[in-house]
DNA sequence: AGCTTTCTGTACCCGCCAGTACATTCGTTA
DNA sequence: TAACGAATGTACTGGCGGGTACAGAAAGCT
């Protein structure tokens, strides 16, 4: 399914560029206004490299610009994001979001982005990606059940219901931070989700 | 620019049946994804009819599906997006929302999927959709400065930055929704942000 | 009625793009 | 060096989709 052509050090080089440069490309046009060739001229490679690492066509890229991105959007939240266990995590992490979305050329979530455009799509993408929304929101709610536990939330929070709220302000925040072009509302979501965070403090 | 050519009554009428139609099939699949010989099949028309009423192409059309929604979207949330200057008129505007994109077949907000599908492009349809939203958040603005107004919120609240997040938390729960087919993330995104809003109550 | 304008349907053109076929070069092993 | 597979490059195909041209049906106007 992977790649059961074995990989010289060379290829496995040239695959590692080609995903890096067509997640750019991708991440700034949109999976339906980038094309194969648009990737070859960005990579300096053809349609023959792409088919030969990639023997599912662009789906398969697709799926391995899905598994990158979501590598590097989580990378770049540690190691707050795996221990937010106290309040002073909480901003850290949140200063760790805003310092990695500011830092990029383009505006917008990588994995959001996708999302929307593959969500009505056959559930091969749909599901790929919800997965890995799936499994950043599970570091939130996990921090939320560690901050119940140790005494610093009350007893009757839910940390399904308050990390879906958590995670659902940060991909507004980052969706208005593509219409607007400003970090601004990735921000104030941010700012806003850490308050209702903080109404449910013991 | 809009339509130099007169409408007949039932022009105008095929027009309309075109706009509501093509809305439908591009929510549920993407302005990418969505040919004109679809909405054509969809509608019971054909290419002629489509560049008879939309003669600047599919991008006119885009842009009149755009509008169209923006009413649409606003006019499910009146008459309590108008009013929103009691803690009751807030929860009433929660429910709405909640019921309307219920209703809906598709999961998803139109002007959300719109915005991150354009983002990207030219500024035609960029801006076009920033305006929409703007015009929504300042509904919630307005509502925020009349509550601090009356003397319902603290003096130090900044309207801007609070409808900013309100405004992000709708938006990322209906994105959430979108990729859960669930209304729950919607649900906890609109509780969390009520929430961050009643801490600045006076 | 007769003319004009709008409305509707059909057939076509052209460019783009995913995918294929195949030739060639490179690297490694024997 | 011979040989094999991996890596790379190029040329082609087939379909899809936006857009155009144009012919016929319908409806307003005098």
């Amino acid at each position: 399914m992977t790649s059961s052509t074995t990989l010289t050090p060379k290829g496995a080089a040239t695959r590692a560029r080609i995903v890096q440069a067509a997640a750019d490309l991708v991440l700034a046009r949109g999976v339906g206004r980038t094309s194969l060739d648009d990737i070859g001229a960005g990579t300096g490679t053809g349609k023959g490299q792409l088919f030969h690492y990639f023997p599912g066509g662009k789906g398969e890229l697709v799926r391995a610009l899905a598994d990158f991105q979501a590598e590097r959007v989580l990378d770049a939240q540690r190691p707050w994001l795996d221990t937010l266990d106290t309040w002073q995590a909480w901003e850290r992490w949140r200063d760790s979001v805003l310092a990695h979305y500011g830092s990029q050329r383009h505006w917008g979530c990588p994995i959001g982005a996708l999302a929307s455009e593959l969500s009505g799509r056959d559930p091969s993408h749909g599901a790929e990606v919800a997965a890995h929304m799936d499994r950043w929101r599970g570091y939130l709610r996990a921090g939320i059940e560690r901050m119940r536990a140790s005494g610093a939330l009350r007893e009757d929070t839910d940390p399904e219901q308050l990390a879906l709220g958590i995670f659902a302000a940060l991909h507004g925040g980052l969706l208005l931070t593509q219409t607007m072009h400003s970090l601004e509302p990735l921000r104030a979501a941010l700012d806003g989700a850490l308050a209702a965070l903080r109404s449910h403090a013991a």
